[in-house]
DNA sequence: GTCTATACTTCGATAGAC
DNA sequence: GTCTATCGAAGTATAGAC
């Protein structure tokens, strides 16, 4: 019964199978992501997924904290942009992010070990808004007794999420472009036009 | 190859079959649904599940109509209550219902022959939302140029949701008492204070 | 590091007895 | 209407050769 053999970090197959296995995720949800389908489509045999990922778990982990390690050091560009409450609403309503976001939570749904995970994850996401947020909104007109930072925070992830997923998921626009409008009306309030992108 | 049996729609096992199904899905995801499973959560054997449902897409199809058809039921009292905007916030705001909505839009994500249905099921959700603001609001203080009914359809849906998905699927609640609130406020602004329930 | 081979489980679906 | 029995496909995971 010696330890399981296991692959290391950095190598290249690992993230290439991390890539696959992203792939999947995005154009057939989680169910889709199998040890078999992912080796197929890194092109290696099932065998080596095992390899580097100990169980099917421990892949999802991996692929999850990638990714939200990724967005974390991209929402802290979009903080620190000149126009950053339309950076953030712009970031908030990219597919890519959302769509592979919410099939996550749809797996935390039922594979607790992973909920934890994105639940921390969420909040870490959250409190760095609310963080820069204070700061930004007070050089604002906006009073923050009424709106204070994490509910601007909460609004415009939620609103943002929806929006994407009616759309890409569900292909549905009904009052999606009157409600853009109406949020970038406010946005246009406090922060003045959206600056032309580079 | 003569036609396979099918199970009358009116049947009582039918009926239990969904049930169990339904009683899966919210514990488990869509994943957990399987014909085994749901046989033995009615405590009947596999084979009668695909007497019923030929495919276990027609049983995830039999299982939205059911919820849909419902959920547009109490929409309708919801729509047609005193406070209506309360009630709908409210409405929004149940857990059941929308963990339900979200694991099919999950699981639409990848079975397209489900996503037309509730596509289709959301606009028609939507336009009654709509429909219904539209009298309501021309009643209220609120500018409908700057607010149209689409628009806070879709806002309310998307706060509400999004706060359920947050606190029932992640158990994370920052900011979410302060959102509240000011919904909330706003709420009260239009509607005076919430009646007392029943 | 990658493969072959394989054990074991669970799945969807069907045929046919009762 | 419900069951037993069964097929073939696909899943996770491991052992051990190369």
């Amino acid at each position: 019964m010696t330890a399981r053999r296991i692959g290391t970090e950095t190598s290249k197959t690992r993230a290439a199978l991390l890539d696959a296995a992203e792939r999947l995720m995005v154009d057939g949800g989680y169910a889709a992501v199998t040890s078999r389908r992912v080796a197929a489509e890194a092109g290696v045999k099932p065998a080596l997924v095992h390899y580097y990922f100990r169980t099917m778990d421990d892949l999802f982990l991996a692929l999850y904290r990638r990714g939200a390690q990724r967005g974390l050091e991209r929402q802290e560009m979009v903080l620190q942009s000149p126009q950053p409450l339309w950076a953030l609403w712009d970031f908030s309503r990219e597919p890519y992010g959302t769509n592979l976001t919410m099939e996550f939570v749809a797996l935390a749904n039922h594979r607790k070990e992973i909920r934890a995970e994105i639940t921390a994850s969420a909040e870490r996401f959250r409190s760095r808004q609310v963080e820069a947020l204070s700061g930004i909104l007070a050089g604002y007109d906006l009073d923050s007794d009424d709106w204070p930072p994490v509910v601007i925070a909460v609004l415009m992830s939620s609103v943002a999420r929806f929006l994407v997923i009616e759309a890409e998921t569900l292909e549905m626009s009904t009052g999606h472009d009157d409600t853009v409008a109406v949020v970038e009306r406010l946005l246009r309030r406090l922060e003045g036009d959206r600056a032309p992108t580079a």
